[in-house]
DNA sequence: AAATACAGACCGACCAGTCGGTATATTATG
DNA sequence: CATAATATACCGACTGGTCGGTCTGTATTT
C-alpha cells in the first residue's frame, strides 16, 4: 500500500468528491461549487491543484480506474482454464454491479464526455485497450491450450467487452424482467460455447 | 407518406436542428441559441411549440426513432429463418453505422441524459422495450421452427441488444484494429451458433 | 376582432475562474 | 539556533460572460 504525500491526499479528496457528483450529474451539470461542498475544500484550494474544471476531469478518468475492476488484473489465473477465467470476469462484473453500480454510470458519463472532447476520448481509449488486451490474453490462452478454436482474438475480445458493457444498460434502465446475473452468465456462456472446441 | 400540417412541419424543423446540435454537444451544452441558429427560427417561435428546453428534448427522443432503425420493423420476414433475420438485423445496423453514425452518438447522449432525468429514462425505455420485443419475436420464431434451442428469449434478446450497442463503442473510439462489420458479424454468428440446434 | 405564429431584446440566475488575503511549511541567512 | 524571507496551501468574495425563459411587438391566419 503506497504512502501518499499530502498533495496526493488532497488531490484524492478532490477527485473522490468530483467523482461522486459526476456520476449523477455528468460533467456539464457538475459545478465546481458542487465539488467544493462535497470535498469540504475551498475553490481556491481546488484550483491550486487543478488548473481548470477540464483538467480535473481528465485526472478523474485515471482515478475512475481505481474504482472499476482492480480484480481483473490481480486474480490468480494460472490454474484455471480460459473459459473459467472468462466466467470469473463475469462474476467480478456482477459483483461490481451489485456493490459499485456507480462505476457503470460513470462509464456512461465518460462516453458522453468522450463524444465531446478528444482528450477525454484518447484517455478513455487507453483504459479500454488495457481491458481488451486482457481479454485477448485469456482467449489466446484458450487457443494455446486447445480449449478454444482458432478465433480472431481481437474481434472476440470486443464481443466480450460489449457483453460486459450491456450492464450499463441495466444500471440505467433497471430492467426487472431480465436478471442482470442471468444476462451476464448467459451472454458469456453463449460466447464460450461458440469458441469452444467440440468434445472439450 | 403522411401529410404534415404546418405545425408539424415547424416542430420537425426545430427537432431536426436540436438533434443535430445534440448529437455533438449533448443536452447541457446545447443552448437554445444553438437551436435558433440551426433551425433559422426565432426563440419566440421555438418556445411557442415547446414550453421548455426539457420539453423539447423529451420530444426529441421519439423523433430520434425516425432516424434510427425503421428497417427493423418493415422488412419482409416471412420467408426467412430466424438466424437469417438476425443477420439481416446486423446488416441494417452496419448500414446505419456507415450512413448515420449520429444515431449511435445520439444514443450515448440519451443514456447520459437518462442517467439524470427519470422522464427521459422512462421514455427511452419504451423504445428499448420495442426493440427487445422484436428480438424476442425473432428468437421465438427460431424456437417454433425448431431452428433454435429452447432458450430464454428475454435474456438472449438482451444479448442481441448489447452486441448491437457495441457499435456505440466503435462510434466513440473508432478502433481501427477491429473492423466494425467484422465485429457485428462475428458477434451475431457466435450467438446464433450457440442457440442453434445441432445438425440444423 | 381574436387567435396563432413568430421575432428578438432583455433579464435574473448561474458558474468557471480570478485574486487579494491569511495560514502554514520550507528555505535562506546571520 | 533563531529569525526573516520565500514558497506553498488554502480561503471565499467577486466578476464577466453565458443562457433559459420572458414578454412586448409585429405579422399572419382564422
Amino acid at each position: 500500500m503506497k504512502i501518499l504525500d499530502k498533495k496526493e491526499i488532497a488531490q484524492n479528496k478532490i477527485l473522490d468528491a468530483a467523482y461522486e457528483v459526476f456520476v449523477g450529474k455528468g460533467y456539464s451539470d457538475t459545478t465546481m461549487d458542487d465539488i467544493v461542498k462535497k470535498s469540504e475544500m475551498s475553490k481556491g484550494a481546488i484550483y491550486h491543484y487543478y488548473s481548470s474544471k477540464k483538467d480535473l476531469f481528465l485526472a478523474l478518468i485515471d482515478h475512475w480506474e481505481t474504482y472499476s475492476f482492480p480484480d481483473f488484473y490481480t486474480k490468480n489465473k494460472k490454474n484455471k482454464s480460459a473459459s473459467e477465467i472468462l466466467k470469473d470476469i463475469t462474476d467480478v462484473v456482477y459483483d461490481v454491479y451489485m456493490t459499485k453500480k456507480h462505476v457503470f454510470l460513470a462509464e456512461v458519463e465518460f462516453w458522453s464526455l468522450a463524444n465531446k472532447d478528444n482528450e477525454v476520448k484518447d484517455k478513455s481509449k487507453v483504459l479500454y485497450e488495457k481491458l481488451l488486451f486482457l481479454f485477448e490474453l485469456v482467449l489466446k490462452k484458450g487457443i494455446r491450450e486447445k480449449e478454444f478454436k482458432d478465433i480472431n482474438t481481437k474481434v472476440v475480445a470486443m464481443s466480450i467487452l460489449s457483453s460486459i458493457q450491456g450492464i450499463n444498460w441495466f444500471c440505467l434502465f433497471d430492467d426487472s424482467t431480465v436478471d442482470a446475473k442471468l444476462y451476464l452468465d448467459t451472454s458469456m456462456d453463449l460466447l464460450i460455447n461458440s469458441v469452444k472446441r467440440k468434445g472439450f
